[in-house]
DNA sequence: ACCATATAGTCAAGCAGCTTGACTACGTTC
DNA sequence: GAACGTAGTCAAGCTGCTTGACTATATGGT
C-alpha cells in the first residue's frame, strides 16, 4: 500500500495487455457510437462533434472553452464550430457580459444528435452488462472513474 | 439475464458517464505513454506508431496487414512504414514466400522503443493498482478484456 | 480617466496525414 | 498459359490541423 512502490507488482507485459484492451474498448465504443448516430440521421458528423456537444451541451461554451476541452488551437475549433452551425446543430449567440466572447449553444438539433448518442451508448452499455452483470458494471464505472482524469478530452492516438 | 432486454437497465446519462470514463481513461493512457516514451529519447514520433509497433513487434508484418490492423488504406501505412523506416524504427526485407509482399519488421532501436512503450505503461499501470488495489486492478482488467473486440485498432475518435 | 497589457475571436497561409485512382509485379486458379 | 486476384507504390487532391498576424473588447495599475 505505500506510494512509489519501486518493485512494480505489474509486469511489463501485463501493462500492455490492460492498456491495449483498454484503448480497445475505448476506439470500439466511438466507432459504435459514431455508426449508431449516422444511423439515426446524423451521418454528416464525425467521432470530434460529439466531444464538442458533450461541451456545448449544458449551457453552450465560448470557442476558447471549446478549444480547451478538445485539446486544439482556438482557430481549429472556430472552424469545428462554423462547420456545426453551418449544418444546423448549434448556433452563437451574444456572450452575457463579455461582448468580446460569442456563446455557441446547440439548436434543437443538435440537442436530439446528443439524445441519439446517449441511447446508442445506453445500448453498447448496455450490452456490457450482459457480458459483466449489474455489479460487474458497477465496478468497472467506479474503477474508471477512479483512473479517469479530468480536463481536456484526448484523442486515443 | 436474458438477452435483448428492451427496458434498458442503464440509463442513458449513467451510459454516457461510464463512456465519458471510458475515453477519459484511454486517451490520457495514450498521452502518458507517447509523454513518456519521448522523454525516453523517441520524441519523433506519434501514437499511431506505437500502434504499428505493437503489430510489427511479434515477427513483423507486410504493409496490407498493418494497414487493416490500423484501420487505413495500405497507402497510408505504405507511408508510415516509410516514415519509420526512414526514422531507423523498422526495415522491409523480402517476404519469406510471397515475392510481392516485403516483411516489414523492427530494428533494434524499434525495439527498444517498444520496451521504452512498455515500461511507461507499467507505470501508469502502477498508478492505476495504487487506486484500485491489487484486486481492484484484476478486476478491471478483467472486465476490459470481456468488452474489447478483436480486430483492427480504431482511433478513439 | 487613461494607457498598457491580456484575452476572445477571426482571417490567411501552410502543412501533415489521409484518401482515391492508376499502375506494375507477382501469385493463384482453371 | 490465360484470366483474374493480391501486394505494393506513385501521384494528385482533400481535410483538419497548425502558426502567425490582426481587430475588438476587457482588465488593472497609475
Amino acid at each position: 500500500m505505500r506510494q512509489g512502490c519501486f518493485n512494480a507488482p505489474v509486469q511489463n507485459s501485463d501493462a500492455m495487455a490492460l492498456s491495449a484492451a483498454l484503448l480497445a474498448a475505448a476506439g470500439d465504443l466511438t466507432q459504435r457510437i459514431h455508426e449508431g448516430v449516422a444511423a439515426r440521421g446524423f451521418a454528416d458528423l464525425r467521432p470530434a462533434h460529439g466531444f464538442a456537444f458533450a461541451r456545448l451541451a449544458p449551457g453552450g461554451a465560448s470557442v476558447t472553452e471549446l478549444a480547451a476541452h478538445l485539446g486544439v488551437t482556438k482557430q481549429a475549433a472556430s472552424q469545428l464550430v462554423d462547420e456545426v452551425v453551418r449544418k444546423g446543430y448549434a448556433e452563437r449567440r451574444p456572450h452575457p457580459g463579455d461582448a468580446r466572447a460569442r456563446l455557441v449553444v446547440l439548436t434543437e438539433r443538435g440537442r436530439a444528435c446528443t439524445r441519439a448518442a446517449e441511447e446508442v451508448a445506453a445500448e453498447v452499455v448496455g450490452e456490457w452488462a450482459e457480458l459483466l452483470g449489474e455489479q460487474g458494471l458497477y465496478v468497472l464505472r467506479d474503477a474508471l472513474a477512479r483512473i479517469a482524469p479530468y480536463g481536456p478530452v484526448r484523442p486515443a492516438w
